[in-house]
DNA sequence: GGTTGACAGTCAATATAGTTGACTGTCAAC
DNA sequence: GTTGACAGTCAACTATATTGACTGTCAACC
């Protein structure tokens, strides 16, 4: 099975790969959304509802800036106007009154249905290309990427 | 070869990973650059500067809007600060005098070289985690997601 | 049982990027 | 020559993030 030629993407850097992949997804999703009538969701509040959605329930504010990597006040203030255009709730913690915990409402769920659908349709047309095995490579490619940018932050 | 438990990232969406993963790229070049005493470069910048250090040298500003998907107002904005930062000069294209081309300076050259050393590291990392067999299989699998979003974007 | 330090989140001010809309100058094609 | 498409700029605005200083809550210890 030797290669001819080399692909087109052999001399393109890792992160702008990244990017340009990365790229594919969100503008599948934010299209999805807008026709979907949900266009008003900010960049990261795609991460907090697709997150919310698959994650363990309610989550605190505190996972956001984990997660996210944005300073305490922007997860607040990205809550904030989630919490103000519907689609999420914030509560107190009834245990740990310190704590704000986070809840996808109705329209909430709505959208990240939408947007669920929307990532599953690319999925399902890179399973077409590159098949399951590509796949489970791609994944754990990206998680060692992953990996070794929580062992810099570690060491850091 | 079985499985016997499914690793981490199993149950983490794709998007989720290539954001994260593009972090580990972010931070580490970001890192370096700032030790080096280049830490006025923005978000884009890198993209810029990291682009123009491997291409086919100088590029009409267009090319920018294209690649990094930004309005043609935001590209120019970008270039201006880069410019006035003394990493690029901007220059009219003598054939075509409504083009600008930018090149990279001295400094510019310099900050692509860190950017550049602290990419490598990370792909030395990736290498010695996922061997050449894995790095050709991530490398297809972003590429396969990039060529979905060029269709796409056709489709339109 | 009251102090102390760490933690979770807010408020206010500001900075940074990006957007849109209207415009100028240049080219190419007829 | 006009006409239309293209490359980029100017100006005003919006969205999103940051920093620094603060409040309230918890836990641990004397």
């Amino acid at each position: 099975m030797a290669r001819e030629q080399s692909a087109w993407y052999e001399d393109i850097v890792v992160p702008a790969l990244l990017r340009h992949a990365r790229g594919t997804y969100a503008s599948a999703m934010r299209g999805a959304l807008d026709e979907a009538g949900y266009d008003d969701i900010p960049e990261n509040g795609l991460y907090v509802i697709g997150g919310l959605a698959m994650g363990a329930g309610d989550v605190p504010l505190g996972r956001l800036v984990q997660e996210l990597r944005i300073s305490k006040q922007a997860a607040g203030q990205l809550v904030d106007t989630l919490v103000t255009r519907g689609y999420l709730t914030r509560e107190g913690d009834p245990v740990d009154r310190r704590k704000l915990v986070i809840t996808l409402t109705e329209r909430g769920r709505d959208a990240a249905a939408v947007q669920g659908a929307a990532r599953d349709r690319i999925d399902t047309d890179l399973h077409a290309r590159i098949g399951d095995s590509g796949l489970r490579g791609l994944k754990r490619g990206l998680a060692a990427l992953v990996e070794i940018g929580r062992k810099d932050r570690e060491s850091a």
